[in-house]
DNA sequence: GTGTTATTGCGAATCGTTCGCAATAACGAA
DNA sequence: TTCGTTATTGCGAACGATTCGCAATAACAC
């Protein structure tokens, strides 16, 4: 099996290619990539919810133990400072909840009964934002929508 | 002086009309009107922004020294539940704030820089609930919508 | 008035989150 | 590759906001 003429590419890796987005804006600005900001970043990545902090202590705990629920709070924070993910506060009573960042133009939907957590893409984000700059000279850096209610599922939904 | 021969209306009072909305609710779905509740909701009534629940303390106890913390928080929680005021979360640093209040057809705009809070009214809401409605079938029970950025006034604005 | 019981005041407890600090590990330079 | 600097960690204690349990008090119906 004779080696290839030119640099063989490396075989692309699906969870280094995870890191990477990660590795790049730490290194960008000065940061360093950590054991705990890594594993932090791969739960919030492969998470299929919304997580609180709590949550993603434990998983990230399972992944690798000893971390520490302080280190994750700091990793949060600063990922979110960097732009990578958005806190979200859904509701009063509930703790915070923690997605990787997207565009924001999309809001979202909680309903009461079952407590799913739905994303919902509009215009209506946009519009908000033009309105305000255009109407009131107002710049918006950060626009949250949050509706609570009933889904069409939930059985108390009065059709 | 002759007493009036049919019953003298009560001179209208001011302050018993603010009252009146409280003892009302109250009476209606049998919880007492009791002086730390009026103290709280005349705090409310007559305040000038989105108070803290610390303020609301401060403020309820300057009226009614010896008002406790804990009466305040339990009676922001029931007048919540009777639609009488509603709990306003601006930001995930700061504390929650409380409002008396009003058709929810209407947002909150937040300025960074100095902190200034306003009420925004507009369809934009209203355009949320029905397009949820019609396009989803989801009720919407509650829609919060805010924005922080940069208003007009403050420096850091580009225009 | 008087009795029933919702409501209060008090202090301690809880929850989520942040802090201070000594020990550790990441990364640039030698 | 090793070394030094210093950002970052783990730990535990502190914190602020909110809630709790309970005996004492006071609203309201009769």
């Amino acid at each position: 099996m004779p080696a290839p003429s030119v640099a063989a590419p490396p075989p692309p890796d699906p969870e280094e290619a995870v890191d990477r987005i990660l590795a790049e804006t730490l290194r960008r600005r000065g940061y360093r990539l950590t054991g705990p900001r890594r594993t932090v970043w791969r739960t919030l990545y492969t998470a299929d919810e919304h997580l609180t902090a709590g949550q993603i202590t434990e998983r990230t705990q399972a992944a690798d133990p000893g971390t520490n629920q302080a280190s994750v709070y700091r990793a949060l924070s600063l990922f979110s400072e960097l732009g990578l993910v958005r806190e979200l506060n859904l509701g009063a009573d509930q703790p915070a909840r923690w997605e990787t960042a997207h565009a924001d133009d999309q809001f979202h939907i909680v309903c009461e009964e079952c407590g799913r957590v739905d994303h919902h893409a509009g215009r209506l984000v946009e519009q908000v934002r033009s309105h305000l700059a255009d109407q009131h000279g107002f710049t918006a850096r950060r626009v949250d929508l949050h509706v609570s209610g009933q889904c069409a599922r939930c059985p108390q939904n009065p059709h």
